[in-house]
DNA sequence: TACTTTTGTGAGTGATTGCTCACTATTATT
DNA sequence: AATAATAGTGAGCAATCACTCACAAAAGTA
């Protein structure tokens, strides 16, 4: 992985964040990328090999976040770390995740369902405190955690701190 | 409005929705509607135009959904009527609200909160039923009900109706 | 009927798109 | 030092983009 290489995905990350993988064209990202154009193809073949390696990446990054859950043995501090986490991500990787939710939304990408792992860590946190229906209590909770995220990455909600407490105490937390 | 402006209106929503809006050209949409492109131009001026058509017409449509919600006097019908919601959608109205949710993540498109009326009459449900805190519990519940609209228009939502049933005995309806 | 306005066409516009390619600069290998 | 492989450039490609415009058909009005 070269300099001018991560100058690249950087700036692809960023634009196709911020304006859409439609949107952004490879000569802008090599403009911002301080890059000739032709570099790009070089490196990543086409456009959409570009977002695949954006991509790829995210995987490993996600799987980061998602593992201190997974290895937590108490099942109350499973629901508590996994509420947490949206209030936690930095501004700073904000491109990295909102391009994750937009992505979602585009039909061209396949979508595996990368929180398959923390869904079922919540299960089974659930079924450990004895709550009747762990697995619909599981799929609930990672929904709730989805959309605060991306409320929070489109910069719409408000008294996160409020909101973070009312959640913990919801889940007697 | 002529018959072939609603056939141009009814072959952009399909486009925009489905291949998203930058992905979709005018050349597409006219030959879909069966109409020459320049056609567009004379009744929407130009592309941005014709989505700003589309998402005018999208708040009345917006708007009838809700409004048995807020008219409704009794707060746990209130409820019940809203988490309902996500659930009673027709599929041959997939395209218009994938469009609703698919702008969302469109810096372009200044997104007002067309739901806050909704959000109010719920949090004034959860006053009378004396929850401790009606305004976020209204927060939670609304992206509650969006996260589910969203997972069923993509189509990842499994066992719906033990799903609602799930959601209806949460909130003691 | 004569005239005006609106609806509709389709060829054509310059700009931009993703991408190629011949070429040079740099680095690694022998 | 000579050779090979890789990194990097930038002009140039066909295709497509959103959009215009001169014109014809249709509809409305007198």
């Amino acid at each position: 992985m070269t300099d001018k290489q991560e100058k690249i995905l950087d700036a692809a990350l960023e634009l196709f964040s911020k304006e859409g993988y439609n949107a952004t064209s490879t000569s802008k990202i090599g403009k911002k990328a301080g890059v000739s154009e032709g570099l790009i193809f070089r490196h990543f073949t086409n456009k959409q090999g570009l977002l695949d390696a954006i991509v790829k990446s995210a995987e490993s990054r996600i799987a980061t976040v998602i593992m201190p859950i997974i290895a937590e043995t108490d099942p109350k501090t499973v629901l508590q770390k996994a509420i947490e986490l949206p209030f936690s991500v930095k501004e700073s990787e904000f491109d990295f995740w909102r391009l994750q939710f937009k992505l979602k939304w585009e039909v061209a990408y396949n979508n595996p369902q990368k929180m398959q792992p923390l869904i079922d860590k919540l299960a089974w946190a659930f079924q450990e405190l004895a709550y009747e229906n762990p697995k619909l209590e599981a799929v609930l909770l990672n929904q709730i955690i989805e959309s605060i995220s991306s409320e929070i990455l489109k910069g719409n909600l408000k008294q996160q701190e409020a909101y973070k407490s009312f959640l913990l105490l919801k889940y007697k937390l």
